[in-house]
DNA sequence: GTCTATAAGATGATAGAC
DNA sequence: GTCTATCATCTTATAGAC
């Protein structure tokens, strides 16, 4: 690949983190990139592509990085570790504020929109494995579905990254609290048959109670 | 209030749901307002005030429209449901679109920080009273960070939404996922003392060892 | 308070020289 | 591939007529 298109790529991912999507140009990424604002145009055709060109590369290099350690995660106490890690040095690489701001663009346009469900189902799909093996024989496989807790931990890093630029007190105290829920997961772990007898049963009242008032209606 | 300054509040609150915060201009707020452009800074200073002011508004009257019925939640079942109905409410008149895209773009704009702010601040501090009302007396008041846990709420909340206008499919899992923990944490109630026993413990044990883990480093 | 007109600058995108 | 120059269009913001 050309120098000046990695250039690009790199500049488009760094302006689109410090500027966010209302301050993101042709001019901006150029004068980042350290290169003609015209070449943009000849390598990428608009600036939405070069922008979706960009996320795909900062995805594919950020899981890659990960996708080893992923592997190795063998219990929900050692998901929650890589959790807090990952988020910590996606965070600093400004990933995940690359994410909030290109999914804030994606409301309006259909490349942004297209780029971002392709980054949050690949983060997601690699989520998922790791969440199901962890869940496997655990009292809470009774009612978890891996698909959408990862997606739940997907959403909740770019709204918990937003608030940080927001009010960086409240989002650390936030993310806390998401760890201590951690905890309460961990004890229904620890809690075996009992905690899954529990659930079982609540999961059947709640099942009669909503058919109940489906039928009632 | 003038009529044209109604207009202009409520056009500003509709055009960034509808263009988010990179296709807003004084251009666009006008034309949805019905109304000259100039009259946008003749009666907001700039266009980053109107949104401000466009913001406060539309928070203090949807909490208006709450605080009744937040007061008379008293279990957290009854906190779950007027949950799920204010989302869906505050999602179908594009509030937390509109949040969404404040945050965004207040990541680089003061002005709209310090609006995100007292937006998150005000719903924050009215969410808080209510789990910290519901968490008494359930063994989860031993590890529960009633302020946290409603910051994490409204963050989960923002990425949500985010996440919805990309993945509709995928939002939609994450938000029963994260219901499905609602179920969680009824069950942890219901087991009342056999609960707070395991989680006192698991408290104490996990104290110790980030304790141990910090003397030996 | 509201309008028109306009300044002064930014934006995406292209044509054409090199 | 890269540059300069330029376009048509958009932007915020103001001055001045009504």
């Amino acid at each position: 690949m050309s120098d000046t298109k990695t250039k690009l790529l790199d500049a488009a991912a760094s302006t689109l983190r410090d500027v966010g999507i209302a301050g993101l140009s042709a001019r901006t990424i150029a004068t980042t990139a350290g290169v003609n604002q015209a070449l943009i145009f000849y390598h990428f055709n608009t600036v939405s592509e070069l922008v979706v060109a960009a996320t795909k590369q900062a995805v594919e290099e950020s899981l890659a990085y990960y996708q080893a350690e992923f592997a190795k995660v063998g219990s929900l106490v050692e998901l929650l570790r890589l959790g807090r890690r990952l988020h910590e040095r996606e965070r600093d690489l400004g990933n995940v504020q690359m994410m909030a701001q290109l999914m804030a663009g994606a409301q309006q346009d259909e490349n942004l929109a297209q780029a971002a469900r392709y980054a949050l189902q690949t983060w997601s799909a690699e989520i998922e494995l790791v969440v199901r093996r962890v869940l496997a024989n655990s009292p809470l496989e009774v009612i978890a579905d891996p698909r959408g807790l990862a997606n739940a931990v997907s959403a909740s890093f770019i709204g918990l990254e937003l608030y940080e630029g927001v009010d960086h007190a409240a989002a650390n105290s936030a993310l806390d609290a998401l760890e201590q829920l951690g905890v309460l997961v961990e004890v229904m772990d620890d809690l075996g048959p009992v905690a899954r007898r529990a659930l079982q049963s609540k999961v059947r009242r709640t099942r009669r109670g909503s058919q109940k008032s489906d039928t009632t209606v």
